[in-house]
DNA sequence: TCCTCCTATGCAACTAGTTGCATATACAAG
DNA sequence: CTTGTATATGCAACTAGTTGCATAGGAGGA
């Protein structure tokens, strides 16, 4: 299990409430493990218990109050053991391969358009990964600039942006895919 | 959820019993969609009781009896039905990506041999899939052979080369982002 | 003969994840 | 003053997936 572990080094890089958390699992880590509020909440009270954060009531006067966890020494511990642990590589829920498989036995035309579906939320994601990467780590490098920018490497900001090209990588991985997909799918059924 | 549409498909393209299930949940099928065996034998009983698929005893000399299961008008439907559905996207369950971002946390040096074993099963099951690719659907187009070779189309073989495709490019896809974290890791530790 | 491996099926208990609902504050629009 | 939206937290029930164990026949080797 390691929605504790994303749930760690979430809060590592920014202490935050059960609400903040779940909407950092709607855009950053979310693109590499989802979960949802009530499980994010449910897996803080379980974390509080065992210690491994800390709580702290925050009043807020525009909004209803808010608890803002971080990360206790144990935790951290916690959070170090995993990373030393070697772990399997990731288990694949696939839904759309199996349904190209299945297509075969079905309407192999009426595929396209959900394969289509899937290319756009792939594309917009894709773009969406872009922005971001613009946004928080500058032009892409080689682009422009003086020889040898002096800014000095931050690890965790290094590392986020090598997950991000992880992503934008897996993303033109798919769209390229899913053109394939579509190719193959016409060709099955050339009319419409 | 979609064990048994991908059990319904995978009986669809040859009907077989719990056990051969399992195993080719190692394989072909597995690379998209896990499953153990404890829970393909119950999801079998669940569509059996269902009326999705039927049943057959086939007694075995030289090993233990089986039960080969196939697919019914039932399971069909019902494969037919969900192949019509809209689904959302993949749910992503990335540990690794998660354990790169906590590395900032922890000794970035120590991930390096965790990165370089997933990136050796990665191009293990590259090797794995272009071996197959090479078995299964001949030499990659455009290598060889007279100008249109008349082979009609397969839709079946024709999706699951689709789909043995998006395998490889994802693998491949896999092993140069693993080179590019290699590369971030060694850029923040240099010394090791 | 015993031991191990492969085939073959399954139960029980547990953990993780999903879905549906409930509650409450504060602000803005109508 | 009601309705809608955003913030903020949570329970209960269910479904899906994992882990550990149990059983049993036949093949092949020590």
């Amino acid at each position: 299990m390691a929605l504790d572990h994303a749930i760690l080094v979430s809060l590592l890089e920014k202490p935050g409430s059960g609400y903040e958390l779940a909407r950092r699992f709607e855009r950053s880590i979310g693109y590499f493990w989802t979960a949802t509020h009530q499980q994010i909440y449910r897996v803080l009270k379980r974390m509080e218990a065992d210690g491994w954060v800390d709580v702290r009531g925050v009043p807020q006067r525009t909004r209803p109050d808010k608890k803002e966890y971080s990360v206790a020494a144990a935790g951290r511990e916690a959070l170090s053991r995993w990373l030393h642990d070697p772990i399997e590589p990731e288990s694949v829920r696939h839904d759309l391969a199996v349904k190209i498989r299945g297509a075969a036995f079905d309407d192999p035309a009426a595929l396209v358009r959900e394969v289509e579906r899937h290319q756009r939320m792939h594309q917009d994601r894709l773009a969406h990964y872009l922005a971001g990467e613009a946004r928080d780590f500058g032009p892409p490098a080689g682009a422009t600039g003086a020889p040898g920018s002096p800014v000095p490497p931050d690890p965790g900001r290094e590392l986020q942006h090598a997950v991000l090209r992880g992503g934008i990588a897996y993303e033109r991985m798919m769209i390229d895919w899913l053109d394939d997909v579509l190719a193959t799918l016409h060709r099955l059924a050339p009319g419409r």
